[in-house]
DNA sequence: TTGTAAGCGTTATCAC
DNA sequence: GTGATAACGCTTACAA
């Protein structure tokens, strides 16, 4: 009895009726008796049976499987995300995969040439390249893609969070605290979110006469320890900042923590802001100054989107931006009381 | 050309040969000539041909999908055993599919009993329920199991930490640092892994010849917020604890928030300790005394085994315990330096 | 070593 | 309304 499976010739055979009237009555079509459409739910309860998908999606060419392609799961913002789209992608009966890139282009590459692109109605993707040539194979083949978080030039619908604005915020927020020699420590140039997060603190200098300095924007990656590093460099010049606005939260992190060990007051004499709104920010001490990102709406918008996407074949693409929110705590106070 | 795929039959047309003899050289079968093999797969590349997995899971049987079901994503914990799973399906070519409980048994059950079995090859599971028919019922149907970090009495193959050991070095470690009245706040009672930490606690105690108070074991949640309420029980009884040692880091936090709300020197008056090793433990101040799990390599233990038992039908099942390893930090030493 | 044909569980296209 | 039957893409006896 091992293995054995209900499959719907079981239940036609069971109510001597033919298979094709079973697959009908299970999946509602009209033209169906609604005595018999009774029966056969009986009957497939009784039996509890469980359609077969690959052989529904075989004949019908589609899955219910979505794939997830991203960099990690391992942070705040990205595994909250992903619960965003669990949520739509559960309520609509579809399951997602899930694929990580750990932040190599290469990798992601690799992952959406083996794609089993059969197996998938759709994909999401917070890409990591900086070309997408990968992207276009697979949009070609008639895969609707939604770009979720990480942006890019192509003609295909995306989900972000409003980079610009949130960061034309952050900066203008230190300013107004009286920082004015203000660094920016960000990510790798050729990502788009990172640039746009760069021209809102290039902007807030500006429209508030600030002159800019470009060794105070300083390029590495993403993580905590960037943030330190950064930090160190960045107080090795003569000239030395009195604030900063990180490109994330963790990287902001990075830099308080080279801060404390170089004795300077956070929020007295140094402001800090990051990016985010990881649940870290309120934990640490001094409480970090960041812009929200609603990262579970993200998810669950770019969700819903490509459900659209997977029902409705030449849906035009759409960009969702989501406005963040300048979320002001100690670290960028002067005011504040460091305990 | 829109969705055009290419299938096994383009390549034997356009060799000449029978899909049976391509079919046999991708898969790489003893039966088939060097010479062929070479053609096929030269062509294969060549069309850009990618398998159908609905179809060769339809004759098969087997999907190479694995599912993933657990109470949340967005913690360390978990987003690093997923990290773990995901490395070795990877590896090995299966895509994992995730499915969320929320920390619901009714939920869990539901995804269970809905689950398109047809479309897994096996399941991990990090089980939040309190009776198992649902488990046996997959079980029962030949598809393997295995269950990570929360443990059941099911025969069953199982990867989880030693929660027992890791819960009595962390009392016995506040004992050493002078703290006797030590409280335990912890989660719901019917969590096996819940419990197993209760009796280190209540061992090392006894061990040490500590009495035991009923009144400072406070079963509540897992979250934060529980921590901080928890505590602030705690401090209403006139008998008042020198120390908790907590279920998870998330709650030692919480009460560490409490702690400094009502003015008590952690680590000097007042001992903490954790459970997890998240890596927030050493960006709070005091940093977090605490016992290590080894996620990463629970999620790939798990999933090794996973595989073996999908492989091999009735491979015995297996429980391995990883061992944890106290870190000491501020939050438990009487001697730190508070900032 | 290769080819033929049946079968996996569904859905879809016809007839009736 | 219902029932044959072909088809989806692949694997796998069995035959050659």
């Amino acid at each position: 009895m091992l293995h054995q499976t209900i499959t719907i010739k079981d239940i036609a055979r069971e109510l001597n009726i033919s298979v094709s009237t079973v697959s009908r009555a299970l999946r509602d079509t009209f033209d169906v008796s609604l005595e018999t459409k009774q029966l056969v739910l009986e009957k497939a309860k009784e039996l509890n049976y469980k359609p077969n998908f690959n052989a529904r999606g075989l004949s019908q060419g589609k899955t219910n499987n979505i794939g997830i392609i991203l960099p990690f799961i391992t942070n705040y913002y990205f595994s909250t995300v992903i619960t965003g789209i669990q949520k739509i992608a559960y309520d609509f009966n579809y399951n997602i995969i899930l694929y990580l890139t750990n932040d190599s282009e290469e990798r992601e590459k690799l992952i959406m040439s083996n794609l089993t692109l059969s197996g998938l109605d759709g994909i999401l993707i917070s890409t990591c390249a900086s070309n997408y040539d990968h992207v276009h194979e697979v949009i070609g083949k008639g895969i609707p893609v939604v770009f979720f978080d990480r942006t890019n030039p192509l003609e295909a619908s995306k989900v972000r969070q409003d980079d610009y604005n949130g960061a034309f915020e952050a900066t203008s927020h230190l300013i107004s605290q009286g920082f004015s020699e203000i660094a920016h420590i960000t990510g790798p140039q050729d990502q788009i979110f990172t640039q746009n997060r760069l021209n809102g603190y290039l902007n807030a200098l500006e429209h508030y006469g600030i002159p800019i300095r470009s060794e105070w924007i300083v390029h590495t990656g993403f993580s905590q320890e960037c943030g330190s590093t950064d930090l160190q460099s960045l107080m090795s010049h003569c000239k030395k900042p009195d604030a900063i606005f990180a490109v994330n939260d963790r990287k902001a992190i990075g830099a308080m923590v080279q801060l404390k060990k170089e004795n300077i007051r956070i929020g007295q004499d140094f402001g800090v802001v990051g990016f985010t709104n990881d649940p870290i920010c309120t934990l640490i001490t001094p409480t970090l100054t960041t812009v929200s990102e609603s990262a579970f709406e993200i998810g669950r918008i770019a969700c819903e989107l490509l459900l659209k996407h997977i029902q409705k074949v030449n849906l035009p693409s759409k960009e969702v931006i989501l406005p963040g929110e300048l979320i002001i705590r100690e670290s960028s106070m002067r005011t504040t009381l460091v305990d």
